[in-house]
DNA sequence: TTAGTCACG
DNA sequence: ACGTACGTGACTAAG
């Protein structure tokens, strides 16, 4: 087998993991106040390469200093860059040390790029016939693909890489690597600040590059091309276009002074490297290495436990005051997993069992529904969920690792107990990947040992961890957002997933027998239509028929191949009548696998009612979302589908069903949070908004007609600036030429100057500090706002603006959730709230409670929050979901 | 496991 | 010039 050589570009790699963990950078710093994110990053690169690949060679790359012969030759090169924060500076000597202590060679040169003295080795290598691999966050690099040279370039992150070969590179550009060089030459690179030809961006270059080939044959045939501003453009910079190629090209002939005999990868230098890593306070890689952190240190705190059985349990009785418990439920539905033990504890005896009817037992069950003894858990709602089951109510719940973990930080979402201790920085539990492995393979161990330990780890965990997450909730301001609104609403949730919703199965039967029939009927259409007979379902064989065999044009492409999604077979639909058939089978086929037999599949044959489970911890907003089923996406906007609803029937005869639902509560929560006072005033005379938005932006009289078409672009309009618009999305969504959405939106700003300066101050706020914020203090942390990459800046800077607005949103209903629930629960009424569909409440009650909802839910809805405008709440009532009028 | 599609707010 | 609206979950095909 061919030798392998690994080549790493270590300036780009150190840059890409700063700017990739820079929301983290506070929690990666060692006891002398060094900052490590860097070189943390660098290592979990390294690591995740060497796991794939494994060199006889390697040496990482860096870069001598701001001088080089490019420099020399064009005084801007890599000009106007920011100055690399000291945070990242003081890093650099580290990652040298690093490594070494890894077992890889690193050399700089001076006057030239890491580029220079990757391509140049790289060129040795595929001379010598080794196979290399170049590792970058540099998309220039791209160039040196070859036969044997591969690219991988970051992609997210530092570990997540894109591999290109001449292949792949033909792929997505249709050129060769070295025809990169060309391309660069004519668009230019503002990153390193070189121009290019005037106007020529990069879809001009990659045109002209295939055209002609290069930049030298381009000028040899600049008369072969007609008159044009481009033709002109070319013939004005050409010396520019030609400086450029050069300082594109990356040398493969660099006077290095090392050579590929002198780069023998050495492995792993274990002392070195446990030194580095305790210099560093790194300590996952030291536990990685089964080396404790601090020498002398022990590397795990040693448990002891008291297995319970029928015969111990009043031992317990020395717990008091506060107590942490686990009960392990194997199976993610927690509404139907088996109880495979727990474990229970205050910090100095830890109890442990594998037998959960123990609980049912008069200590544990009283000290579990004890309102004196407070309990720390990790998901109190799986928890309540999972008691209930065995006719325990859990009680005086304090702390849940879970729900404060996801507070602090949304993306810290898993529900592995183990996963989310290390992310803050706990090391004595090990997640439950590890104990109980992934995929088909997991199961509970058998070894009591092994199984308890872990138990008891875990409980451990959330209560070592219960005083630091308070105290960093309190520092984010976050404390009145955990105890008055997240952790009430999780029993508030809990209850309505016990409740569950009656759904009736032969209502859903019956539908499903009709729509199989139909189903049989368009597919015979397609088969004749299409001349054979395939799968419509899958969309390879579909493309096949439609862009192949009869050759319909192509309108959008996927990454696989071509897209046959709704919007693109509606412009096709006049051309075939196949068509038209697809869309409806589509239809008919969604609501026969996720909606008929999806449910039927999930109707709890105890009681005939679906229990879904709100996910709490998920969403980067603050929503709820909802799985096993999804109740938040029943069909309502098709006829056809919205028939799914007459399932949704209420549990009792002479029940109802009532639904309320906040009136676009989002762009109401828009006008507050902007405070600009047109929107506000538009809200505060309750006016229909989307009319109102269009008088303003269309710039019509007050007493002008807006018709329908008016309207209907005014509300994508307003859809638009709460997602974050572009004038192209416009566009495309309300068909109208992009320049036409451009001046709907600048009209829009003029109007609503508040919005504007939102946006503008929204963006700012999260680049100064990172993240941003709902009215509540909820947070999301948006590290791409300081990405390279114009989509995923662009794409942080959208969300930067909407997570603001649909998280308020959410913070409002969820207050709502928990007054209406003290409410029903007060005035003891019969009625239960069921769902939850982001801005919409449905409950069920008796008849004669429904006068007394009609009044109540909206009172407690549009009071939730008080909002500089009005919030507005609609009510509906019927026998089933249905037939809300 | 991933991609494509489509259901909802 | 870039590439195109925010947030979700379930199903099917195919690697």
């Amino acid at each position: 087998m061919a030798k392998q050589l690994l080549l790493i570009d270590g300036n780009s790699i150190v840059f890409r993991a700063f700017f990739a963990m820079h929301n983290q950078i506070d929690k990666f710093t060692n006891k002398d106040g060094l900052h490590t994110v860097a070189i943390y990053g660098f290592k979990l690169m390294l690591d995740h390469v060497l796991d794939n690949f494994h060199p006889d060679a390697a040496l990482v790359a860096f870069d001598a200093g701001k001088k080089t012969f490019r420099t020399k030759m064009y005084a801007d090169y890599k000009g106007g860059r920011n100055k690399t924060p000291e945070e990242l500076m003081e890093q650099l000597p580290y990652v040298h040390q690093l490594v070494r202590a890894s077992g890889l060679h690193s050399y700089e040169l001076k006057n030239y790029e890491a580029d220079d003295i990757i391509g140049t080795l790289a060129k040795e290598a595929d001379d010598a016939g080794y196979e290399t691999l170049v590792v970058t966050g540099d998309r220039d690099l791209t160039q040196l693909a070859s036969d044997h040279t591969t690219v991988a370039v970051t992609h997210k992150g530092v570990t997540d890489t894109e591999h290109y070969t001449p292949a792949h590179v033909e792929e997505k550009l249709g050129i060769t690597p070295k025809q990169i060089i060309d391309m660069k030459a004519l668009m230019g690179d503002t990153s390193d600040n070189y121009p290019g030809v005037t106007k020529v961006g990069e879809k001009t270059a990659i045109k002209l590059v295939k055209q002609f080939g290069s930049v030298e044959n381009l000028y040899d045939h600049i008369d072969d091309l007609k008159k044009s501003k481009m033709k002109e453009h070319l013939i004005e910079d050409e010396d520019v276009a030609r400086q450029c190629k050069t300082l594109a090209t990356i040398l493969r002939d660099a006077p290095l002074e090392i050579s590929l005999k002198d780069l023998k990868y050495e492995g792993e230098q274990t002392e070195e490297l446990i030194d580095f890593y305790q210099q560093m306070g790194f300590k996952s890689f030291l536990a990685k290495m089964n080396v404790a952190p601090e020498e002398g240190e022990d590397q795990v705190k040693p448990v002891t436990y008291t297995e319970l059985t029928a015969d111990n349990l009043g031992e317990l009785d020395q717990l008091s005051g506060e107590v942490s418990f686990y009960l392990e439920m194997p199976e993610a539905n927690y509404h139907l997993s088996p109880f495979a033990g727990f474990a229970l504890g205050d910090g100095s005896h830890w109890f442990v069992s594998r037998d959960a009817e123990l609980l049912k037992q008069a200590p544990l069950k009283k000290l579990l529904e004890s309102t004196t003894i407070h309990k720390n858990v990790f998901n109190a709602k799986a928890h309540i969920v999972g008691l209930h089951r065995l006719g325990i109510e859990l009680a005086a719940v304090d702390f849940d690792l879970l729900l404060a973990s996801y507070l602090l930080n949304t993306n810290d979402n898993s529900n592995d107990l183990g996963q989310v201790a290390l992310e803050h920085d706990y090391h004595d539990v090990r997640t439950d990947e590890e104990v109980y492995g992934k995929g088909a393979k997991r199961a509970i161990p058998d070894d009591d040992e092994t199984f308890f330990t872990h138990l008891v780890q875990k409980v451990r965990a959330i209560n070592d961890l219960k005083a630091p997450l308070f105290t960093k909730l309190n520092q984010n301001k976050q404390t009145p957002l955990y105890t008055d609104i997240e952790l009430p609403l999780t029993r508030v949730l809990a209850k309505m997933e016990i409740t569950g919703v009656h759904v009736d199965a032969q209502t859903l039967k019956n539908m499903g027998s009709k729509l199989k029939e139909r189903l049989a009927d368009i597919e015979s259409g397609i088969y004749e239509e299409a001349g054979e007979e395939f799968n419509i379902n899958s969309t390879k064989q579909l493309s096949h028929i439609l862009f192949e065999k009869l050759k319909l044009p192509v309108i959008k492409k996927t990454k696989t191949g071509y897209s046959t999604a709704v919007d693109v077979l509606e412009k096709l639909a006049d051309r075939a009548p196949i068509v038209e058939q697809i869309l409806e089978y589509r239809q008919i086929a969604k609501l026969q696998s996720t909606y008929i037999t999806g449910l039927l599949k999930v109707i709890h044959s105890s009681d005939q009612k679906i229990h879904t489970r709100y996910l709490q911890t998920l969403t980067q907003t603050g929503r709820l979302s909802s799985v096993d089923p999804n109740l938040q996406n029943i069909p309502v906007r098709l006829p056809e589908g919205r028939l799914i609803r007459q399932a949704f029937v209420p549990s009792h005869t002479g029940w109802q069903i009532f639904s309320s639902d906040y009136s676009q509560v989002e762009l109401r929560v828009l006008a507050h949070i902007t405070g600009d006072k047109n929107l506000q005033e538009d809200f505060r005379n309750g006016e229909d908004i989307h009319a109102s938005t269009a008088r303003r932006i269309f710039h019509l009289g007050p007493d002008a007609e807006i018709d329908r078409n008016m309207r209907r672009r005014a509300k994508a309009v307003n859809f638009g600036i709460v997602y974050g618009i572009s004038d192209y999305g416009l566009a495309q969504r309300i068909h109208v030429t992009r320049a036409q959405a451009h001046e709907f939106i600048q009209n829009y700003f003029k109007e609503f100057p508040g919005v504007k300066k939102y946006i503008d101050d929204t963006i700012a706020f999260a680049r100064e500090h990172g993240y941003v914020e709902t009215i509540t203090h909820r947070r999301r942390y948006l590290p791409d706002i300081h990405a390279k990459s114009f989509n995923r800046r662009s794409f942080a800077e959208r969300t930067a603006m909407n997570t603001p607005i649909q998280g308020s949103a959410a913070d409002i209903i969820k207050i709502a959730m928990i007054r209406m629930q003290r409410e029903l629960d007060q005035r003891q009424l019969k009625a239960k709230m069921l769902l939850q569909i982001h801005d919409e409440l449905v409950f069920e009650a008796p008849q004669d409670e429904i006068p007394v909802l009609k009044k109540l839910v909206p009172q407690v809805m549009d009071s939730a929050v008080k909002l500089d405008v009005p919030l507005k709440v609609d009510s509906k009532v019927g026998d089933t979901w249905y037939d809300l009028k």
